[in-house]
DNA sequence: GAAATAGTTCAACGTTTATTGTATTATAGA
DNA sequence: TCTATAATACAATAAACGTTGAACTATTTC
């Protein structure tokens, strides 16, 4: 994921409408929601939704499949985890800290690396 | 934290300036950065930069301590954990998800389900 | 004290964003 | 075919955002 990308991705998020939508598509998971239905759920009009829905889109944090007279809009899970990493590889881009990959078994090092940041990074656990 | 507080924080990281400003004081980590190394890193005038960094600031994301006629800007570390955190608990909300706590030690049970969200999550790695 | 340095503040500007009302396309069912 | 429903597209408006130039405060050094 580059820069753009990830800035893109953060606009999107950077909405009140659409940081619900987006929580609401997580929490559907695989099912999915139509636009009708987060329209009911969340209170919005549904031409307000739609644009904010292509600005999700737009971003690839979700994704859309028509099924008769509906879309179902999921979340792109890829997408939420590249965001992520993004934000939190750069910590041990200083070469500093203690990645203690004994510590979680299982994972790839990238993966370690990405957990290490968030709970274990000694580079920044004494903050 | 809460609804708004992500927004803001989200916000604040959905600009190019910002986000480099964001990224070059997670790598320099507790030793933090001035705004003119900053400035000359990043090649942004320093007004322009003082703008970015008091919507940092104002998001929680960095802290800043006076020294000598100089300020030190440092990320916070557990706004950025918490953000990462909101963004990744929404999923198991939903309930369909194998938790499986057992797979990863010594971690608390919402570490791990962030963790299961990112990594292993059944509810999402279908897709 | 005077000059240089570090950083912020403010007003002005052009651009981007979010919402609203209206119109449009497409499908389902009577 | 006609009507209702689902969803998007578009134009207009108001608000928020990002950059620039100039001015300002505080600190260090001569």
């Amino acid at each position: 994921m580059i820069e753009s990308q990830v800035v893109t991705a953060m606009s999107a998020l950077a909405q009140t409408h659409r940081l619900r939508v987006f929580r609401a598509l997580v929490v559907a998971g695989t099912d999915g929601m139509t636009p009708s239905a987060m329209a009911a759920q969340l209170d919005v009009a549904s031409n307000t939704l739609s644009f904010h829905l292509k600005e999700l889109a737009h971003a690839g944090l979700v994704n859309s499949e028509p099924k008769g007279r509906n879309l179902i809009y999921r979340t792109n899970f890829s997408a939420m985890s590249g965001l992520i990493t993004y934000l939190v590889e750069a910590c041990c881009a200083g070469g500093t800290c203690d990645m203690s990959p004994s510590t979680i078994k299982g994972l790839t090092v990238s993966d370690n690396q990405a957990i290490n940041v968030l709970f274990l990074c000694t580079h920044n656990a004494a903050r």
